[in-house]
DNA sequence: GCAATGCAGTGACTGAAGTCACCGGAGCGT
DNA sequence: ACGCTCCGGTGACTTCAGTCACTGCATTGC
């Protein structure tokens, strides 16, 4: 709970969402944001808790999932620098849908939600970048119901390498790219536990698909890993 | 695809979304919607076509859903009279993200997707309502990922009776309401196939918490039907 | 009346998903 | 060095989901 931070209006002039501001909107804007720090693993905010706000991310990561009764955790969205966390919950009135935690040290503004509200009215312009964000964010859930309702869990995997993999640099035998994670935080990102991504990474590497060493992937034959998703 | 309804500005005022209008600027509006009529099965639009514009429905109900490779069907979400369809992908300039057909005879008025962002500029209000729309939407779209990931059929299948409950009658043994629709249906709304919905509905039976005539179903143990949600 | 169609019920089976228990290694703090 | 915790790998097993095949019933249309 730092005080607002020199340098905020230029951070927010970066974001998608106020870029169309002028320099005296995001100095009135920036004072208005209370600048947070978070360690790796802290929670930004709870699933239920009366929402009162947004966050813009301005380094680190904050994955926002939810828990089950038995523990097992479901990602929803893993956002970066520059992207905003739970604007639409400001805006129906209710509790936070998921909760949301740093996946790395995190640095983020906190902008109370009728500040956002009250610029809404103002600037036109900032609802409608608001609404095509919810329309991408959206897209992106759809997808992930559409992944838990039709694909097994070997699917889901070889989705998730083959997004991952447009990080990645080019090697010798293929693009090689870092594993987003330890395979617990892949389990909860394509909705099931550690052991099947553990089994599957085998699988796939069994099939001479992808290499894996330490936490780097080689994509060894892309158009097989692309099949997979094909198949029953 | 008629001409403007004469009426047209009165079912628009009772939307949520354009309840703020006042009624010149509703006639305005009502001045640039098409209605369209759809047959019971008919599609609005197509999971993949370019989004041309939003739906409101006015009688009838529209459902949202997904297609697998398999011909499985998900379904996202049932729209009823005063709800609008497909608002977000208007704003994010993308494809409809899934199909929409009617399940039983529908009006709908259609307006196309320019109107609809002038109007956000002109009048910010309609824009917080889009949003707070899209927040309610989210939280479903949420609320589904959470049963896909974490519950299994006879949760999701409990659940759902649960939520159709409250739409019903009181009976002398128990609340009584309709099946949503067939086994079919049923089964695409709850991530499953038809044979799952009929052996669960037959379980649910066996141990005497609901019972099922023809479509209508007996809630005879609310208690021990929610009991079967949180347990494994 | 009779095919055609769509809906529902069910048995048998296969394969996927998830659980449990256990092992071994790496990193960290004391 | 020691214990602690987190991570990854794996075998054995149970349960769940999904598929296939077939039956019967009602509706509809010719």
């Amino acid at each position: 709970m730092t005080p607002p931070a020199a340098g905020a209006q230029q951070i927010l002039g970066a974001t998608q969402l106020f870029a169309a501001l002028d320099p005296s909107e995001l100095n009135a804007l920036a004072a208005r944001c209370r600048r947070q720090s978070f360690a790796r693993g802290e929670t930004l905010f709870h699933e239920g808790q009366a929402c009162r706000g947004l966050y813009i991310v301005i380094t680190g990561r904050v994955r926002i999932f939810k828990t089950s009764a038995g523990g097992r955790e479901q990602v929803l969205a893993v956002e970066g620098p520059g992207a905003s966390v739970a604007e639409l919950p400001v805006f129906d009135g209710g509790a936070y849908p998921a909760s949301g935690g740093a996946l790395e040290p995190t640095e983020a503004l906190f902008l109370a939600g009728e500040e956002l509200r009250a610029l809404c009215l103002e600037r036109p312009e900032v609802a409608l970048k608001l609404l095509r964000n919810a329309g991408a964010r959206l897209r992106r859930l759809v997808g992930l119901i559409e992944e838990l309702s039709f694909a097994t869990v070997r699917h889901r995997l070889s989705a998730l390498l083959l997004r991952q993999a447009v990080t990645g640099r080019k090697g010798p035998r293929g693009v090689v790219f870092p594993l987003p994670g330890s395979h617990q935080e892949i389990a909860s990102r394509i909705g099931t536990v550690r052991e099947l991504v553990s089994r599957n990474l085998a699988r796939l590497q069994a099939q001479g698909l992808i290499e894996v060493h330490d936490h780097e992937v080689t994509l060894l034959d892309r158009d097989g890993l692309e099949a997979e998703l094909s198949e029953g």
